[in-house]
DNA sequence: CTGAAAGCGCTAACAA
DNA sequence: TTGTTAGCGCTTTCAG
C-alpha cells in the first residue's frame, strides 16, 4: 500500500505550531526554541517526511541544487564525452532546477587548486571532480566535506580524502581485463608485453600489475617480457616499441595501458607486423576507429567517461532529491571495444566530437532561471 | 546566454489574453475560437514556451505522466532486471510525479492482447512493452499510437507497426561479436557450431546469421559446422549437443545464442571438452557465473535488460519533460561477459535477485499519491 | 521565538 | 468564448 506522504502542513498540525515554525526546525534555521525543535523533528520523523521535490523546485526561485564541475578541458575526446554525460544527465531532470556550475582546468592537475577554490566560494551543493593532484587537493576536498558539500572524484580519486564517492573504472579489473583478453587471443607460451605512461602514476602501476597478474595465473609459461614507459610522449612511444619489437622477436602480444596507442600502432605497421601481434588499447577516440577496423587493434578496453559523467550526476541527484546515501565507490564496467561494436559508440559518430563550446556552456545554466 | 523562459502569463500578456485561454490554445481543450488559439500559439512559438515541470507536478494531483508497462514476468533473472532498471529510472524523477502502471504477462506473448487492451484502458501516456506475438499486437500498438499514446518495443520488435521507438540490441551485431570473439579465440581453419532455439523465431535467425557471416569473412577455411535448434529445451540441448561432438570431433568452438547454455556445459564436461573448446554463451543469470569462472565459458555476450529498462524510461522522460523527440530505434552495446568482470554486474549481486514482489508493487507507484 | 501570508507556474473549476 | 480564482507543497518575508 501506497504510503500517504505527509506534508508541513500536517507535520504543524501535529505539532501545534505553524508552518513557519516547522520549517525552521526542519532547515536548522535559527530563531525556534530547541524544545521545540525537537518536537517538531521527532513529529516528522514518525510521519517519515520527506520534500515534496516539485513544490521546492517551485518555490525556490533559484535552482535547488548546485553542482560543480571541476574537470580537464584537454583531453578533449576524453573530458568532452564525461561533459556531455554530465549535462545530459542534470538537463534530463532539469525542470527541478539543477544548475551546473562548470569551472574546467585546463589539464589534469594544472590550476585544480585555485579552480576547485573558486568553486567552493560559488555556495554549490556538490562538486564533481577529477583529481590531477590528489595531495595538493585533499585539503580543499575535507574542507568542502566539512561544510556539507558532497564531494564525488570520478575516474581518478584522491584517497585520502574524505571524498563522498568515487565513480570510476578500477584500473586494476581494466589491466586484468586485457590480461584475460590477451591469454585467451593468444597461444600457450606467448610473450608480451606492457606500454603504459609512467609507473609512478598510481593507476598506471596498477593496470600494469593487475595485467601481470592475470597473464601470469595459472600458467608459469606466461611471460610479460617488458613493461615500457612511454610518458605519454609520441616520439618516445614510437621509439621504445620499435626497439622492443626489435629486441623480442617472438614477442606476441601488446598491451597499451593508456591512450597513446597511435604510435605503437605505427611501429608495427612500419615493421610489418601490423594484425600479426595482437593489440590490446585504451579507450577510444577517433583517430583509433580505422586501427580498429584494419585490424592492427585488436580489442580496447573502453573506460566510458561519458558513462562515468552520468553516473556522478546520479548518485548525487539520487542522494539530493530522494535522500539516498551516496556509495562510497562505483566501479563501472570498462565496455570492450572490437572492430564489430565501435560504431556504437558515441566517438564514432562524427557529429559527437563537435562541440560549440559558446552554445554549449549556455546550454549548462539548465533550471535555475525559469 | 541562458534564454529567459517565459511562462503562461507572459503568453497571456503578450496575446492579450488570460491564462485560461492560454491554457485552453495550448492543452487544444475545446472552448476557444480558432482564430484565438491560433494567435495564442504563435506567441507561445516565439517565446519558445515550455511548461515547468515542477509546476505542473505540482499543480496536477495525479502524476502528469503514466507509462504502462507490459513485459513478461518470466523469465525472471531477464525480465526482473528489465523492471528493475526501469523502476528505478523512474524513482530517480519521481517527484516530477510519474507513475508506472505495471501489468505484466506472465511469458513472452501470452496474454499480451489482454494485457494490453486493459492498459490502453487506463489512460496511459505511454506504454513499455516487449511483443511476444508482434502480428498480434500490431494493431493494438497502431491503436495506441493512433490515440496518441507512445509505445516503445524493449528487446524484441514489432516492425511492421508504428510503435516510436525500439530499444535493444541488434541481434546480427549479437552474433558478429560473438564472431569476431570466437575468431579471434581460435586458430585460422577451424570448425565451429552454433546453438539457438529455434531458427522460425527472427531473432535467432538473425543472431545465427549474423555469427555466419562474421565468422566466415575474409577467411574461408573457417567454417560453421552445424546450426542447432535447441527449442530452449534443456533435454534436447544435452541430447544435441552430444550428438555434435560425437560426429564433429574437431569441433573447436561453440557459440549458444539464447539463454539455453547449461546443458551445452554440460555436455562438454561429460566428454571432458569444458575448457578444450571455446565457448560463448549468451546473456547472464547467477548458475553461468561457476561455468564462467571454471573457464567452461569463456565468453558471454550480454544484452543487459536492465540498461535497456532504463533506457526506455530515459527517452520517453526525455520526450515528456524536455520534448526531445523519441529515436525510432535505439541499438544497445551489448557487453562482453569475461571471468574477470562478471563481478561487476548485477547477476552476480546475490540479493540483486530477490524480489519481493508485493512490496514491490507497493513501490511501483511512485510520485502520484503524495 | 512564532505565526501569517504572499508567491513560484500551472491546472481546473467556476463565473461571466 | 473568455476571464477569474483557488489551490498544489514549499520558501521566505514581514508582523506580531
Amino acid at each position: 500500500m501506497t504510503v500517504k506522504h505527509a506534508g508541513i502542513y500536517k507535520i504543524a498540525e501535529m505539532a501545534k505550531v505553524s508552518i513557519g515554525t516547522v520549517d525552521r526546525a526542519l532547515k536548522g534555521r535559527p530563531g525556534i526554541r530547541e524544545a521545540t525543535r525537537q518536537r517538531v523533528l521527532r513529529v516528522a520523523k514518525k510521519l517519515r517526511y520527506s520534500p515534496h521535490p516539485a513544490a521546492r523546485a517551485l518555490a525556490l526561485r533559484r535552482a535547488s541544487l548546485r553542482i560543480g564541475v571541476c574537470i580537464p578541458r584537454e583531453i578533449h575526446f576524453f573530458y568532452d564525452q564525461m561533459r556531455a554525460g554530465i549535462v545530459d544527465e542534470a538537463k534530463l531532470v532539469g525542470g527541478f532546477g539543477i544548475d551546473i556550475v562548470y569551472r574546467p582546468v585546463p589539464s589534469l592537475g594544472r590550476q585544480e587548486k585555485d579552480s576547485l577554490e573558486k568553486l567552493l566560494a560559488t555556495d554549490v551543493n556538490a562538486i564533481i571532480l577529477t583529481p590531477g593532484n590528489p595531495k595538493l587537493v585533499t585539503p580543499l576536498i575535507d574542507r568542502a566535506e566539512q561544510a556539507n558539500i558532497r564531494v564525488v572524484c570520478i575516474t581518478t580519486d584522491a584517497p585520502a580524502s574524505r571524498r563522498s564517492s568515487l565513480v570510476s573504472i578500477d584500473p586494476e579489473l581494466s589491466g586484468k581485463l586485457a590480461a584475460e583478453l590477451m591469454t585467451k587471443f593468444l597461444p600457450a607460451r606467448s610473450e608480451v608485453a606492457v606500454i603504459t605512461g609512467m609507473l609512478a602514476t598510481e593507476e598506471h602501476q596498477r593496470k600494469a600489475d593487475g595485467f601481470r597478474s592475470a597473464f601470469t595465473r595459472d600458467c608459469p609459461d606466461r611471460s610479460v617480457v617488458a613493461v615500457i614507459e612511454g610518458h605519454e610522449s609520441e616520439k618516445e612511444s614510437y621509439r621504445k616499441t620499435s626497439a622492443l619489437l626489435a629486441r623480442h622477436p617472438n614477442l606476441r602480444g601488446i598491451y597499451v595501458s593508456t591512450v597513446n596507442c597511435l604510435p605503437v600502432c605505427r611501429a608495427l605497421r612500419d615493421r610489418g607486423l601490423a594484425g600479426k601481434i595482437r593489440l590490446i588499447a585504451t579507450d577510444l577516440f577517433q583517430e583509433m576507429i580505422p586501427e580498429l577496423e584494419n585490424g592492427t587493434i585488436d580489442a580496447s578496453i573502453y573506460q566510458d567517461p561519458y558513462l562515468q559523467g552520468q553516473m556522478a550526476i546520479r548518485s548525487l541527484l539520487d542522494h539530493f532529491i530522494n535522500g539516498t546515501p551516496i556509495r562510497s565507490t562505483c566501479y563501472l564496467n570498462p565496455a570492450v571495444i572490437l572492430r564489430t561494436n565501435v560504431n556504437l559508440f558515441r566517438e564514432a559518430s562524427t557529429n559527437s566530437a563537435k562541440f560549440d563550446v559558446r552554445s554549449d556552456a549556455a546550454r549548462l545554466k539548465l533550471g535555475g532561471s525559469r
